[in-house]
RNA sequence: GGUUGGGUAUCCAAGUGGCUAAAGGGCGCGGACUGUAAAUCCGUUCAUCGUAGAUGUUCGUCGGUUCGAAUCCGACCCCCACCA
């Protein structure tokens, strides 16, 4: 492709574009570039947040260029600040590998894994030593370390910053330097880290990589970023009616934004969804994601759940079931212990409020009484709490 | 090492001897409404008990004072800040 185009791709949707200059001249003479892209295997569950990086590097890749995913398998007993004023947990190394192994499974629901370089950075650290480290931080100087945004913000409002957390930059620095990469990828809160690693590759004699950065993506409630510790996410392992359903919950101009950064649907594309009804829009923004990670046949179930449930107010096909003998030893059992039984309530107390706030129904007839007897059944009894707990009782 | 301030339910946070299972807010859950698991309004939010009130457990940990403690005393653990 073009050069042109290329560089008018990569730019696509991205917050921050560093370097731009540098990779027309690469791509000018033909290289396939090296695409960094740093993996934190303290936490291993991936979410749309994540998607949007990931959808970046699937571009590069799609054109032919070189991921390079490091997961930072020696630096996870670091912590990164990163946006957070906690430092992170220290792992051992078997969680770390762990969790890697269970995040590039994620990750290659979106990357091609046969165009995909794994590299850890334990090949280079390992055999580090405290000399080796002091030149390393040489390299910047506290005045630098405090440009970055966050270290800025910390200082002013006076909350503790552990000298590890400046060392951070500099390691993620020598990785670019190590990897030779010529472009690293990040969410936005990642700019200053990448920055660090161009000039560090500079420092060395070697070309500086581009950084491209991307917007963190807004959460279900449509007003945080997307995080796990703020739990409005959707994550890459929920079930696909999870995911469908929080999807279908978000507002209307967060679904346009998750069409965007998500699907990469274009500006124009985005116009014409807006001509149609939203309720269309979104079913078919849970349909596609839905389908993207667990094909089309579970997708169009889903759909068709979605629309039963909570468009007509239908009982599902699919539900949890349970033999009476599992409920009950007797003949007959209060509703509320049938309910606690099932396990699919929180507590006896939680199941009789429900009934109380008039939310179950035995068969769709409503019930308000929790110690109403239910007799063993002769044929198949569904009894529904909310919107959204179903369970049948088989005969 | 010293000096402060602090550790309350899922989170933030009030409470400084009984009226406190513990204010208020957030999250969650339910109901109404809706194209929606949006928004809004209302209700609810430790557990157990045949629906009531009662009992059990809970306010960093252990022990003590008291008829009675989240609240007072002692020891210990942890966190934050300042000083060194």
């Amino acid at each position: 492709m073009e050069v042109s185009k290329q560089i008018e791709l990569f730019a696509q949707n991205s917050e921050n574009f560093i370097g731009k200059e540098d990779l027309i001249e690469k791509l000018n003479k033909g290289k396939t570039l090296r695409v960094k892209l740093g993996v934190d295997p303290t936490r291993p569950d991936l979410t749309f947040g994540h998607m949007v990086v990931f959808n970046k590097l699937k571009q590069f890749q799609d054109l032919g260029h070189t991921a390079v995913l490091l997961i930072g398998d020696y630096t996870a007993c670091i912590g990164d600040p990163s946006g957070r004023s906690a430092l992170r947990p220290v792992l051992t190394p078997e969680e770390v590998n762990e969790n890697a192994k269970t995040y590039l499974e994620q990750a290659f629901k979106i990357l091609d894994p046969n165009k995909t370089e794994i590299r850890y950075n334990g090949q280079w650290y390992k055999q580090m030593n405290l000399g080796d480290m002091l030149n390393l931080a040489r390299k910047m100087t506290v005045a630098q370390m405090l440009e970055r945004d966050d270290f800025a913000k910390r200082i002013a409002s006076k909350t503790p910053i552990s000298i590890v957390e400046f060392l951070y930059p500099l390691i993620q620095g020598h990785d670019s330097i190590e990897l030779n990469s010529d472009v690293e990828l990040g969410g936005n809160d990642q700019l200053f880290n990448n920055l660090v690693g161009r000039d560090m590759q500079r420092q060395s004699g070697i070309a500086g990589q581009a950084v491209i950065t991307m917007p963190l993506l807004v959460g279900l409630d449509g007003a945080k970023k997307m995080s796990k510790s703020y739990d409005n996410y959707i994550a890459f392992n929920d079930s696909p009616r999870d995911m469908f359903g929080k999807i279908m919950s978000i507002s209307d101009e967060t679904m346009f934004i998750y069409y965007r950064y998500l699907l990469l649907y274009s500006p124009s594309d985005i116009a014409a969804l807006k001509s149609e009804h939203p309720m269309a829009c979104k079913k078919r923004l849970a349909h596609k994601l839905v389908e993207m990670f667990n094909g089309k046949a579970v997708a169009d179930a889903e759909l068709e759940n979605f629309e039963k449930v909570f468009s007509k107010h239908e009982i599902p096909n699919e539900m949890p079931e349970f033999e009476w003998e599992k409920l009950s030893q007797k003949d007959s059992e209060t509703l509320a212990n049938i309910m606690g039984a099932s396990g699919l309530f929180a507590s006896k107390a939680e199941a009789r409020r429900l009934v109380e706030q008039g939310a179950v129904k035995i068969d769709s007839q409503k019930v308000s009484d929790a110690l109403m007897q239910i007799e063993k059944p002769a044929k198949p009894l569904v009894i529904q709490a909310g919107k959204r707990i179903f369970f049948r009782i088989l005969a």
